[in-house]
DNA sequence: CGGTTATCGGCAGAAAACTGCCGATAACCG
DNA sequence: CGGTTATCGGCAGTTTTCTGCCGATAACCG
């Protein structure tokens, strides 16, 4: 909880066991111009999450030693809602829906085309900007701390949030996505400190 | 809570356009002594869930006209966080995503083992644990458009869930940390279909 | 057996949220 | 200038949710 802002980076971590592969897709990631940090076995992997604030992980889902899946589990526990990805070369209709539940956002499969990847990894940094600030806001504070009301206001504020931001503000368009009362969602806006015009 | 006195009633809802095998399964389902509806469209599926409580869906992916995944969104409209299991012959990786991504709890592979079947759907009423298909609701990624109040009670959900988890069930715990009147925690648990499990 | 603990649900009043109607305020366009 | 479009907030009736009180049901322990 020290102060590791000053970060808005997107950060990615890529974990495969493959050496040349691992190496291959980093240096393409980077040039690209997405901060990548590598590893090559699942503790390495969860050493990488306890020094740096990652974004995204991107995980072989077979690995010699602990499997891919193991290593999400053990991801989690420390970020709950980390987005992870997942690859693998023989996946099986389990393998996917195992890999889902755990909460992974996609699932490819290799071989891996760099572009796919990059794709794939700025998809999520757009759509996904606010869940990674919900995982902060909703999740990050949270530790035991807040309560159901705080935790379900601040993802509220979150939803109407980047539902602006993806609308450019249109109020009408928000209502439209969010099936939501245009009456109510100015006074939620209210209520949860919303203004059109922030940051920008 | 080792076995279920009261017996509330548990109804699930088959959609498959194979005649013979929707007829089979459901016959052994019903012996089964789970309560079990039939459609063999989604446009009678629609229907079913408009005349009855139903607490699963199980619906093949591939169907003539209308298919699963529209189907599921269809569904969703009225049954926010309705369990969704599918199942289909010839998925691939992306379908299993596209599926799970939509909330879908399992993905089961044709030809379906009744017992199987039988297995997940009474694994779904016994300890199924939603919080990450409402995790997936809540944070949906994807093109999916939920509305505000289903990705608010999905998120309301995943919240309660995951503090039963981590309280190994104890009401009285998650009361504490969440800070949530014990008479409202009940109602959601029970407007939401959460229910607790025995300790692992 | 009685006592304790934990959980659950009915009920009803209180509180909050939702929503339709109305008018107001800007900004923009001929 | 008038007309259109988009947004906002007051108000009030309706609906939903919250919550305290009460009793019921189990499980468990002497």
């Amino acid at each position: 909880m020290s102060t590791i802002e000053t970060a808005p980076d997107f950060t990615v971590l890529v974990v495969d066991d493959d050496h040349d592969v691992l190496a291959a897709n980093a240096r393409f990631l980077r040039v690209s111009g997405i901060d990548t940090l590598v590893a090559e076995t699942a503790e390495s992997a969860l050493q990488r999450l306890q020094q740096h604030t990652v974004d995204v992980v991107v995980t072989d889902l077979r690995m010699p030693g602990c499997d891919g899946l193991e290593f999400a589990r053990q991801a989690r526990l420390s970020r709950p809602l980390m987005p992870i990805v997942f690859f693998s070369g023989f996946a099986t209709v389990p393998d996917v829906v195992k890999a889902m539940r755990l909460g992974a956002v996609d699932f490819l499969e290799k071989p891996i085309e760099p572009e796919e990847l990059l794709l794939t990894l700025q998809g999520i940094r757009d759509r996904y900007d606010g869940a990674i600030a919900a995982q902060r806001i909703a999740f990050g504070v949270s530790d035991e701390t807040a309560s159901f009301k705080t935790r379900v206001l601040a993802y509220e504020k979150y939803i109407i949030e980047t539902s602006l931001l993806k609308h450019e503000g249109r109020i009408s368009d928000v209502i439209d996505a969010l099936q939501i009362n245009r009456r109510t969602l100015n006074d939620k806006m209210l209520r949860l400190g919303i203004t059109r015009f922030t940051e920008d």
